[in-house]
DNA sequence: GAAAGAAGCACGACCGGTCGTATAGTTTTC
DNA sequence: GAAAACTATACGACCGGTCGTGCTTCTTTC
């Protein structure tokens, strides 16, 4: 493992770069994207972002794919740590609401925003981010499932239904996290899976009481 | 009518621009808009939009107003044909998702689009959009608050809370019409608002019936 | 073990193209 | 003929991308 190697720099290089450009592309969308201010950010010259991406495409492909082990670090893993059922679902997504409203990421959501900016633009990178909102429904449709085999939702639960509300009022609150009001957005898109899961789950001991 | 058949032929071409610029717009987004593209569509020259409008910006705010017209033409004004109450709510939301569906603009919807890319692009238009979507937002609380006046709702209806869902599930909507399956998004969609005015509606036989 | 070559990395200069915008002149319509 | 509507042209800035070059590190060879 050489640390100040040549394959360690140019490592490094891409990890920055990659990390840097989600921030901008959630700011400024990965088609608006631009690799010159990209590379201002990182200090580097834009010529030397070539030599590690063949082209911006496959740059912003490579960005995708950062998102989404951001998105795994930040959100998906501490959330495993609440008990198997709607207790897990339940902090899956305050987990997300809370990222928008903590405002960790400039410009939002990195995937609502590019998902709203490729919906009429195909190609490779629309499938990309195709592809990782269907892994993430279906991650979403697990925990739900999981939750009705043990018990904790009614076993008539339709779970794609319930996976969709819970990405819905997610997804909202990110658009509200900056031009509307986020705190009101976070309480309204937290209590609105309460009040579904309290229809659902027939112990009500497993969820926190009260309005809010 | 025409007084002036020069100022006709004018007000001709604005509204035209301000048309093909919603749809453009809908597609690469209003920052994303390229006047030499609204030129080209419109078939005429680039300078001769700066005889209309005094910057990209003042064509911008114009064609926010415009998408809101069309919004009122074609979804709030059909939904307005059902009777107020829970009936109409529900018309509206099938009115929108229907809009998505039947895939009327090129690029989803307009609002959604432009509202994520200008989340972290401060400025004219993006009080513009926040204002747009702050009056829509006031329109689904007051229809959600003549249903309750009117007892078709639970008179400890959370008004806001609602209105908020019911955004969300057409939102969302919005993101699926291209991206993944727009069928069971509109499904989806729809069948999210009747499970949540069911739990809050008093006389079953104001909605329809079955799980769809 | 040292010299020599290969490979990865980063740089500055530059290309053709497109962007929004400004100016001057032309066509249309009364 | 006057005024509104429109076109042609040009501009500076920025875009993604290419090329040639030099530096550093790893690998091969003697």
């Amino acid at each position: 493992m050489t640390v100040d190697g040549r394959v360690a720099r140019g490592d490094r290089t891409r990890t920055a770069a990659l990390d840097a450009a989600v921030v901008l592309a959630t700011e400024a969308g990965l088609h608006g994207l631009s690799l010159a201010q990209l590379a201002d950010t990182l200090g580097v010259s834009k010529s030397g972002l070539f030599a590690h991406w063949r082209s911006k495409e496959a740059l912003q492909l490579a960005a995708i794919d950062r998102a989404v082990e951001q998105w795994r670090e930040r959100i998906v893993a501490p959330a495993l740590h609440a008990p198997r059922g709607v207790r897990r679902l339940l902090a899956l997504h305050e987990a997300r609401i809370d990222f928008y409203a903590a405002r960790v990421l400039p410009g939002g959501c990195f995937f609502a925003n590019t998902q709203f900016e490729y919906n009429a633009r195909p190609g490779p990178v629309r499938e990309r981010l195709a592809d990782a909102f269907a892994r993430w429904t279906a991650f979403l449709e697990e925990l739900v499932q999981q939750a009705v085999d043990a018990g904790e939702l009614a076993a008539d639960t339709d779970v794609a239904q319930l996976a969709y509300e819970i990405d819905a009022l997610g997804m909202s609150a990110a658009m509200h996290s900056r031009l509307l009001d986020p705190d009101a957005a976070y309480r309204h898109a937290r209590h609105g899976l309460l009040i579904r899961l309290r229809a659902l789950c027939p112990d009500p001991t497993l969820l926190p009481e009260g309005p809010s």
